[in-house]
DNA sequence: TTGTATGCGTTATCAG
DNA sequence: CTGATAACGCATACAA
């Protein structure tokens, strides 16, 4: 017969118990440091727990606890976006730090294709995690349904329209870009446009109304460049279309920190000067802000504490309290730099 | 009694037979699409688990199974890393292709804290995974003596030198630093230096020690500017030092892109001109060799087969195939552009 | 303070 | 083809 290269049995309970001339009942009580256990008992069992190696099988604990004790976090976005984008990064990591402190593991699941979702939704389903953070959905999105189905302890970060009744904690974009677009404003810019990116999220669609908002009867649409995605190769040949078709702008919002970057480049390209002959400001005061030339004025958000807050919902939620339905907002605010 | 906002209990299977009036252990088959199960049963168990909703639980599952269909991808990195490192999220995307190619589910742990490694250390141990892949591990990681010590089959992204006999997957980042600084010297640059950055990685000090071996005699410790990390703000922060310490420097090997995009940011502030004044080549050919001005000479590094390989290497081990201990070298290659 | 027995939801073995 | 029944490793109520 041959050896298989296979790993040695781990060893369980029942091993411990009988190296130690214990009942599993003990060792189980000591492994979980219960009260009533002698102390000589307990000496025994910890030495035998080292001796033959000894570490609970989750999967039995979690089949009789009925908890995993994990959090789950699903980013459901394209490869680029995932890259790019440092606020994806930001929220993950403010979550991890809350659910950390709770003494819960994240578990990050990326989504990018179709088969990922339907493995992801067993994976839900098979009791893995006791809850979920689930940044960017999108409306209708098969993994909603099963969160719901199950009703899975979750928290949103940003809104698709179509869960209004499920926790969310997001950021007022309306709110946010008007005002940073009124600053702009504020600087005597006459001819303003606006790249403006993802305008089937709920963040891409708010900062347009609120750049709307903000220029009221001035509002021109031909001013206004819809690209796809927050991207950097997306900001560029978003301006690169104001720039052709309103050769005299002077004055830009960029939907996302990224897409000014691409901007600026797309400016540069052109001769044009920042802040001289157009003025420039982004949204998301990522790491992008303060590595652009000149640095970038723009919204500061914070997506670690968005990622905090959604995690948090989830932990309360598994302690039984009930959702703050209303969703979460989030305090942002300007942060006026060199680039208008 | 109080109502707790609990779920509904979950169906199992035993729910499901009853409802079909059949056993469990033709319920069993049907689900996991066995043979030997007539027409007539298949239809009535597959109403049944319709009706009540049942969807497996894993946790049992992987109890009976011995195993969990899901592979941890343990990123350990400080923050400011992890969310400027393009490679990381490359790699990730990589492994995750492999993964869910093969249906296994890949969790993300990240690693920020002490706790966190605590945490994920027994996350291991409890069997929710069946084996990992491990990016940037240090010298002396607790993490990697637990996956030694369970012996949990593993794959390296990179090789700190305390694993040589684990598998792993790399490239041969000294032979790549020489060639691309041979280039370098090519185009008649008569005082080179180098930002090195993450000198306690081997693909720090690989890439410094390509760099001494293509300047031979010509080396210059003095044009030498060690920083900690792949970061922006470090590239910037190295290509200060080196022209304060060599106002006549007029080439640059800096240590990865994002290096490269620091330090251009450095050179312009000191007004000088690329390629003018200064050549310099960077490492990676990440998204950011092509958002620099000029556009970035570099090496391009297969990060996201980086991920995929080491993917399919614990894939293998899971198959019971003896992992190729020799560790994995993918080809890198250089790309030439404006920037030197 | 300790041991025993039972159940958690599946899969798997074996008689029918 | 199908139905009992025994694991899987652990927690826990109950008995001792």
């Amino acid at each position: 017969m041959v050896t298989i290269p296979g790993r040695r049995k781990r060893a369980t309970i029942h091993d411990v118990a009988a190296e130690a001339g214990v009942s599993r009942g003990t060792v189980s009580r000591v492994v979980n440091n219960e009260p009533y256990v002698s102390a000589e008992a307990r000496l025994a069992i910890e030495a035998a727990i080292a001796k033959v190696g000894y570490v609970p099988n989750t999967a039995a604990r979690n089949l009789v606890m009925q908890r995993s004790q994990a959090v789950g976090l699903i980013v459901h976005e394209p490869h680029s976006l995932f890259l790019e984008d440092p606020n994806i990064g930001e929220i993950l990591l403010g979550a991890n730090s809350a659910l950390s402190l709770a003494d819960y593991q994240m578990v990050s699941l990326v989504i990018e294709s179709e088969r990922d979702t339907e493995r992801v939704a067993r994976y839900l389903s098979g009791g893995f995690v006791d809850g979920v953070v689930v940044v960017s959905a999108r409306e209708q999105d098969p993994i909603t349904r099963v969160i719901e189905r199950l009703d899975l302890p979750a928290a949103f970060v940003g809104h698709p329209q179509d869960l209004r009744d499920l926790p969310y904690v997001g950021i007022n974009n309306r709110a946010a870009a008007r005002a940073i677009t009124e600053r702009l404003i504020g600087t005597g810019r006459r001819r303003i446009g606006m790249i403006a990116a993802a305008l089937d999220r709920d963040s891409g669609a708010d900062r347009l109304a609120g750049f709307t908002d903000a220029l009221g009867d001035r509002f021109d649409p031909a001013l206004v460049a819809p690209v796809p995605l927050y991207t950097y190769a997306d900001g560029r040949d978003g301006m690169r279309a104001l720039l052709a078709r309103e050769p005299l702008i002077d004055g830009v919002f960029a939907a996302s920190d990224v897409i000014a970057a691409g901007a600026l480049n797309a400016l540069r390209e052109d001769g044009r000067s920042v802040p001289g002959d157009v003025g420039i400001v982004g949204f998301d005061d990522s790491a992008w802000a303060l590595r652009c030339q000149p640095l970038l004025s723009t919204v500061r958000q914070p997506a670690n504490g968005l990622g905090q807050r959604a995690a948090e919902s989830v932990l309360s939620q598994l302690r039984g309290e009930a959702p703050e339905l209303g969703g979460i907002l989030l305090d942002t605010q300007i942060v006026w730099r060199d680039s208008a």
